[in-house]
DNA sequence: CGGATACTTGAACCTAGTCAAGGGCTGTGG
DNA sequence: CCACAGCCCTTGACTAGGTTCAAGTATCCG
C-alpha cells in the first residue's frame, strides 16, 4: 500500500463526493487537509470487524466491499462502495470497533480520514457537521431501502430495479454498461453469482440481453412491468 | 389522535432515549420544548411513503412498524421501533419525502419533533448536532447489521440471536419475556409469522420452550451453538 | 497460445412463503 | 359459570425462489 498527500487531480475527485460536495472555503480546506490518500492492491483488507476503529474512508477509484462473515466462514456483502462514496463514517459517533469488514475489490484509491481529527472538526465547524449528517442520513435511507428490497423483491426484480435506476431513458430501447464485474453486482443485490446469472436469464424473454458488462434493454417500459 | 405538550412523566421517558440521553442544560431544554406528544390508536398511520416529510418521532410508549409496500401490495417490515427509540430522524438531512411507512402496532404515545425546528436547533447547537449524529450512526450500524443478518442467517439462527441478545445470563438456564406479540417479532426478524413459529419449533430440541410470550431457554451455551 | 479467472448452466437440496385448517387463549354475554 | 366469538398462533401441505456443488464455456491477460 502506497500513501501520499492529496494531489490536484485527487482533490478534484474528492470534491464530487457526498461528503465534500456541500462544503466550501475554510470548512472544505480543513477537511481536505486531514485526508491521506492510499493506493491499494486488489483484495486488500481495509479493516476488519472487531478492530478498533481509527479512520473512515472515501473511494476515489475502484470498488470496496463491505461485508460480514458468519461463524462458518460464509460471507455476505452488505454494501458495495463506488468511486465518490464514503464508508465507515458511522464510526465517527458509532462506537469503538468496526462492525463489518472492508476489502478492496480491485486496485483502489482511497482517501483516509482520521476519526479523531474529524471528530474535532465536526465539533468546531457546523458545516462539516451538516455534511456528515447528510452523508449518514443518505446511507441510512439507502440501507433501509436495501432491507425492504431484500425482503420484498425477487432476484429478477432487484436486477430490473438496478438496470432501471441506471437507465438513461424512460421508454424504448436502452443500454447499461456495468461498471464492475457481475460478481460485485451479485453481492450488491444480495445474491450468489449463480442467482444473478439466472435472474438475467429470466429477464431475457423481457428483452434484456447480456454480453459481458454490456446490458441491452429492448424496451424500458416493458422492463418496468417486471418490478 | 390526541395531542398535548409534554407532561412531567413523559419528560422523564424522553430523557432516557437515544436522542436526548447525551444532552443537558440549555440544549436539552430547547429540544424538549420543540416536541409535542401524540396519543395514537392501534394501527394508525404516522406517515406514508412518498408524503412530504415534516417531522420525526420518538416512541414513548407502544410500538411502531416501519415498513415498505411492494406494488402488488405485499408488505415488509424494515424496523420495529420500541419505547425509547427514535425514527425518521434521517429526514432531517435526508431528502424531502418519507421513503417508508410508519404505523403504530398498538396504542402508542409518540413525541413529535418538527423537522424545520430541529434543523435550526442543529445548526445553532453543536451538542444537539452530536446527538443527532450519534442517533443516525447507531441506526445505520443496526440497519447494516440487519442486512448482513438477513443474508447470512436462517430463521432459527436469527431467533436464537434475538434471544441471546436479551438473555440476562451467559450460561445455564434463562428465560426471556417478549415485550410484544410474536407478529411483531416476526416482522423484526424479516419472517412471516408462520416461519417464526417453525423457527421456535426447530429450537425446541435445543432446549427452547415457548409459552405465550414467555420463552424458556434450557442452556444458553447450547443455544449459542445454533448461531 | 495457454492458463487463470469469471461466468453460465444443470441438478439436487433446502429454506421460507403461501394457503388452508385446527388449537388455544381471552373477553363478552347469556 | 359456562358458551361462544374473535383473535393470535401453530401446524400441515405445497410451491417458489435461492443456495450449493459440479461441470462446462467464455473471457481476459500474460
Amino acid at each position: 500500500m502506497n500513501k501520499h498527500a492529496i494531489t490536484e487531480s485527487e482533490r478534484g475527485q474528492l470534491l464530487k463526493t457526498t461528503l465534500l460536495t456541500g462544503l466550501q472555503g475554510r470548512s472544505l480546506q480543513r477537511l481536505l487537509d486531514s485526508a491521506i490518500v492510499e493506493e491499494r492492491e486488489g483484495r486488500s483488507s481495509v479493516f476488519r470487524q472487531g478492530e478498533n476503529a481509527d479512520a473512515f474512508y472515501c473511494v476515489l477509484n475502484g470498488y470496496v466491499r463491505l461485508f460480514r462473515l458468519s461463524r462458518e466462514g460464509r460471507h455476505a456483502d452488505v454494501r458495495i462502495c463506488q468511486p465518490g462514496e464514503v464508508f465507515a463514517e458511522c464510526m465517527i459517533y458509532g462506537g469503538d470497533d468496526y462492525t463489518f469488514n472492508a476489502q478492496t475489490a480491485d486496485t483502489a484509491t482511497l482517501a483516509r480520514f482520521d476519526l479523531g481529527t474529524v471528530r474535532r472538526l465536526v465539533e468546531e465547524d457546523s458545516n462539516i457537521a451538516r455534511s456528515v449528517m447528510t452523508c449518514l442520513s443518505q446511507h441510512l435511507i439507502d440501507t433501509m431501502h436495501c432491507v425492504g428490497s431484500d425482503r420484498l423483491n425477487t432476484a429478477p426484480q432487484r436486477v430490473a430495479d438496478y438496470l432501471l435506476e441506471r437507465c438513461p431513458t424512460d421508454r424504448g430501447p436502452a443500454s447499461v454498461q456495468l461498471p464492475f464485474q457481475k460478481n460485485l453486482l451479485a453481492g450488491m443485490l444480495g445474491l450468489a453469482p449463480e442467482a444473478l446469472s439466472r435472474a438475467f436469464s429470466t429477464l431475457r424473454p423481457r428483452g434484456v440481453t447480456v454480453r459481458g458488462r454490456m446490458i441491452q434493454i429492448g424496451d424500458v417500459q416493458a422492463l418496468r412491468e417486471v418490478v
